[in-house]
DNA sequence: GTCTATAAATAGATAGAC
DNA sequence: GTCTATCTATTTATAGAC
């Protein structure tokens, strides 16, 4: 969704939050994560949003097009809570934790964010837009900066940044991707499967980043 | 494929090989990787099998059953291998070690194992049966069994083995299922997101699952 | 084992009324 | 903005000939 766009004061239906093209792109984003593109339907979509099939043709041109949207605002997202990280003033550590922090904060306040991401990576980035790699390369590059800045100051080895990337999303993503996966196991009798401490992943998660990432104190 | 059934010594030519059923299963394996269940075509399948659609349904029973015991098939491959791993004398690092490689291993054998474990995950688990959520829990008990010696053995820190297994899968998956994603990048402007080698990924990630795991030497 | 032909359902997309 | 009706293509699956 391009600008949730500033909207007067409405009765806040329990069930009848926000315009037409609003609940679409919720309805979309929900049906894209757990069916993937080509399972999703247009018609499925549009019932979810308790609207015609038509309505999705009105405001968005084709299935594509919503769904490369949802791509864009979703990398957008991203990008800028990743940006606004590394721009303080704190310690090369500090923002490696705040990178994580960053990244579950965004999986958490969208959850078609994991899944979506873990079939376009199967699919080859296949769905991406030109805007939408520019975020992602936004993501990776500051990523990069603070590697950099850590490795500057001393404090870092030289570790390549997409190591490090690797080694932060992929957890963090299998982690919040697999919940209905993880119930799944746990009733196929792997205990401790289903259950599982959101800030204990998280934590962890820092802990090995900055692991691999510090010099030994000398 | 449940037995790859010690065939007779056959002409090997160039693109014929194997029984139909084999072809059907491989071709398979590689268009649901592709596109995913919903967006694989039995027809599509069939044509790069070089048979016909109908023989999909005489060696399998329709779609999902297929692309069930394709996922059977390749928990079945990774659990083995995994399970080899735990069996020897060596020492718990090691093993963690050998851990790692097993799953790269298995990714570079079956380069449809990493996008349709992605896609799977996606999906909750939606098409696992039975024997292949006791595959996948062979893995995880497998991984926990080696942490559990090590921290017995006062080498390892008490580690949950979920976060320790997200650690390890996650990365290794991401970078094996992301070659293409990868390329889409670099000519995005990302340097370096293409080319990246094989044995420092996997070195990278022993490293750095064995930083969290190990008690520094007193 | 392998094929053709076809059934039956569902898909994405559009025209046009209101 | 929202709907109904419909077109057209594609889908999974099966019947039956060879």
């Amino acid at each position: 969704m391009p600008k949730p766009a500033a909207r007067p004061a409405r009765p806040p239906s329990a069930r009848d939050r926000g315009t037409s093209k609003e609940r679409l792109f919720t309805a979309a984003a929900r049906e894209f994560a757990q069916r993937g593109f080509a399972g999703a339907s247009v018609d499925r979509i549009a019932a979810a949003a308790r609207l015609n099939k038509a309505m999705i043709y009105y405001h968005f041109t084709s299935k594509a097009a919503l769904y490369r949207e949802i791509l864009r605002d979703l990398f957008e997202a991203v990008a800028r809570r990743v940006s606004d990280t590394a721009r303080s003033q704190a310690e090369p550590a500090d923002k490696i934790r705040a990178f994580v922090e960053a990244i579950a904060i965004e999986a958490e306040a969208r959850p078609h964010f994991p899944p979506i991401w873990f079939r376009e990576i199967a699919e080859g980035g296949a769905h991406l837009d030109a805007a939408t790699v520019t975020h992602i390369a936004t993501v990776l590059k500051t990523l990069g900066a603070i590697v950099k800045e850590g490795i500057a100051a001393d404090r870092f080895r030289p570790v390549n940044t997409l190591l490090v990337h690797a080694g932060i999303v992929g957890p963090l993503l299998l982690y919040f991707a697999s919940t209905g996966l993880r119930r799944r196991l746990e009733r196929g009798g792997v205990r401790g499967a289903g259950g599982f401490d959101r800030n204990a992943v998280v934590a962890h998660i820092q802990r090995v980043a900055l692991n691999s990432l510090e010099r030994p104190p000398s």
